[in-house]
DNA sequence: TTATTTACTTTGCAAGACAAAGTTATTTGA
DNA sequence: TCAAATAACTTTGTCTTGCAAAGTAAATAA
């Protein structure tokens, strides 16, 4: 093996998205406001966090109608999931290994 | 207690930080050399990390001569290693507790 | 018909990350 | 003795991030 920092994810290092994928890890289809609430986020950061996760397909996206308004909701993907495993222990063996 | 994500350390959030901040947790006066191979930092780079960790009183600097080579090396402070002891439990806290 | 809600997008800026090159002060090697 | 190397930076420049605030759109509720 390499440098033991390098097989930390980039895109897992900023702590919104951290907590996002936190939730998603064991929650499926959390919606936008939820999300918003809960990390305490404005409309666009959020929007822009969910973005650079849905880019990588590590979470995927519905839109539907609860009643008559729309509601956005998030789910990890498979992908997401191992990534994000992944990511915990490179943290954890950099953590425990240095 | 208010938003988790909160409780993270920023200045710990990047992976360069986390990794010296690893190593200093567990070896005391490791210096500038070992610590830019080790992380595979260029010199820029490794100074900058160093000079913000050793604004927020996380590490000391100890300049010396081995020999007659400068010698610069760094310990993680007291109140470093409890920051650094806190980010951890936060990082837990997040990803066990959402 | 005006206000509200949901979920964005856009804008603009400040901060962060990093490589590369330059600097200083020694020191070792040819 | 003079050029190259070493250690540890600092400076420069650029590209990327992060974020708030304001603007937008489409629908509904008052």
């Amino acid at each position: 093996m390499q440098n033991l920092i390098e097989n930390i994810n980039k895109i897992f290092e900023n702590r919104t998205r951290l907590g996002i994928m936190s939730i998603l890890m064991v929650h499926d289809w959390v919606d936008f406001g939820e999300l918003k609430e809960t990390l305490n986020l404005t409309d666009g950061n959020l929007a822009s966090h969910i973005a650079a996760l849905e880019k990588e397909d590590y979470i995927q996206i519905k839109k539907a109608f609860i009643g008559k308004r729309p509601n956005t909701s998030f789910q990890a993907t498979k992908a997401g999931k191992q990534a994000f495993k992944e990511h915990l222990n490179a943290l954890e063996a950099l953590i425990k290994g240095m």
